[in-house]
Formats: structure tokens, sequence, C-alpha cells
DNA sequence: ATTTGACCCTGCATGC
DNA sequence: TGCATGCAGGGTCAAA
């Protein structure tokens, strides 16, 4: 999926279609997403006008203008949101469309649906999907002194402990394969015998890998692609995701592959410790 | 309590 | 060419 930086890029590309917008009609092809999809969705959509997006963790929020409304919509590991015109075709796996009233159409195609778009609880702090996030990774919240904190006594492997989203959000397979080595740190390590100084570096090296993803519009892999269709542009940039067997951009090395919690991980034996 | 593994689903690359 | 296998930007749940 999108991470962070591909969500955040979606939200960008699609705003200035989106906001503002009132919704003429939504179609929904295929309601068997992870979540089904609300059956009440187009009657509470059409006539709806949508607000400002937001974004919390990889997690998109499309508010209904003037209404406690909020969609909660969630990319999964191969869900985009593209911006069509009424009349373009919709091709295989292209699931919902929601229909705006300057002629645009917010598309969403999900191969896998492993996504979905669900109500969000009129409260946020109380909705179950997002109470118990961690900070955001571009936030002052997020530094090495919390990484230090949470992993005294945790045993798990530096990798998913960056992936864990109570601790902080949006850090997905690609960014944290990229953190870790910028920050010079073996994946595997056990969280608990990692230093404050070396998790100084680590908040560093996520919110600079994040951050710099960003401006790149995202890491485009297979088929991530902006809201307009673009794809990003971060691929080139990376250091160790999908390079096993390559040489370390650092040392020379070739790169190690392991599996770390079901999840690839690419790293250098030199340069990570 | 923490940690690991299975699972949701389709598409694609690889190997026989 | 066909078929089986394994893996892919995530998150949730059960079981160990």
């Amino acid at each position: 999926m999108p991470e962070l930086p591909e969500v955040e890029t979606t939200r960008r590309g699609i705003a200035p279609y989106v906001e503002g917008q009132e919704i003429t009609e939504v179609r929904v092809r295929h309601t068997r997403l992870r979540v089904p999809v609300p059956e009440d969705l187009p009657e509470r959509l059409v006539g709806a006008r949508i607000g400002t997006l937001r974004r919390r963790a990889k997690y998109l929020l499309v508010p209904l203008a003037g209404t406690p409304g909020t969609l909660l919509w969630h990319l999964g590991m191969s869900g985009s949101l593209r911006i069509a015109q009424v009349g373009d075709t919709p091709k295989k796996h292209d699931h919902i469309d929601v229909v705006l009233a300057n002629g645009y159409v917010l598309r969403y195609h999900d191969p896998r649906r492993f996504g979905f778009v669900d109500w969000l609880q009129a409260d946020e702090q109380h909705d179950s999907r997002l109470a118990h996030l961690g900070p955001e990774p571009l936030s002052e919240a997020f530094t090495g002194e919390r990484l230090y904190r949470l992993s005294r006594g945790r045993r798990m492997a530096a990798k998913p402990f960056l992936m864990d989203n109570r601790v902080v959000v949006g850090v997905g397979n690609i960014y944290a394969a990229e953190a870790l080595f910028m920050a010079g740190i073996d994946p595997r390590r056990a969280a608990s015998r990692i230093a404050r100084v070396r998790y100084e570096r680590l908040a560093g090296a996520a919110r600079d890998v994040l951050a710099a993803a960003i401006t790149q519009g995202g890491t485009t892999l297979r088929d991530f692609v902006s809201g307009q269709g673009e794809p990003g542009y971060f691929a080139q940039h990376l250091n160790v995701y999908g390079r096993q067997g390559q040489p370390c951009r650092r040392c020379g090395a070739l790169l190690k592959h392991i599996m770390l919690g079901q999840r690839a991980s690419v790293y250098c034996a030199v340069c990570q410790r």
C-alpha cells in the first residue's frame, strides 16, 4: 500500500478537485471491501458538500461540510483514489465513483480490496480505528526519546517495532527499511537493545525519509499513482528496499534479505549493526 | 502482556 | 503453454 507519503500525495492531489464540491451521484460497483461498503453511502453522500480533506496515519478523512458525517478511507495495500472525468469508462477494480458537480469523478481503484471506506464515529477521539494510534511522524510528538521509552523491555526486532502504529503511525515496510539504513541500525536488533542516542538518529531518519518521499510524490513500485494518475518518484532514492543482492550505496557490500514479522527486510550487514 | 502467524484478495514473476 | 507456488506499500485477530 501506500504508506504515509503516498496517502499524503493522494490527499494533496485530489483536494483541489473535490474540496467544496457537491456530490451529485455515487456508484458502488463492488461492496465487498475489507469492510463492506456502508449501505447508506449513496443516500448520505448525494447532495452533501465535501469539506477540507485531512489525513491521520494512512487514513484519509473526508468531511461532509456542515454535517457531523466524515468518511474514513483507507487504501489498503493496492488502493488508489484518482480524479477521472464524467464519462471515463471504469476499468476493472474501479469499485466506487463519487461524482461531483464540477464534472470530475473521485474514483476508487483497489485490486486486492484490502482497503475500505466507512463512516467515522462522530467523535474522532473515540473511533476504535483512530483512538489508539501513535503520533504523526512529522509532528513534534514523535521523538527519539519516545522511541527509547516505549522500547524498554521490548524484545521484538527494531523494524516491526518501528512499524507498530501505537509507537508511530505511517511508517510501513518501505520507509522502515530506509530509516533503519539511514540510522545504521540492524532491523533484527531487539528494540530494547538500542541506545537512546541511536533512537534519536532513527527518529530523525524516519522524519527525513518520509518528508523527502512526500516531496517526490511518493514511491511507485508497481501501481501507486497520485490523484492525477502520476507515479511517485521516490523509488530511485531507495537505498535498501527492493535492492537485495545489489551493492550498498555506502560501502559496496551486497545487501541482505530476510523475513521479519512476515515482511521482507533488506539491509546492509556492514553499515547496520 | 508481548509477540508471532494466519488471513483477507488479486496479480504477477518464477520455476517446473 | 499450463499449472503451482510465493510474494506484494496493511491491518486485525487468535493463539502461543
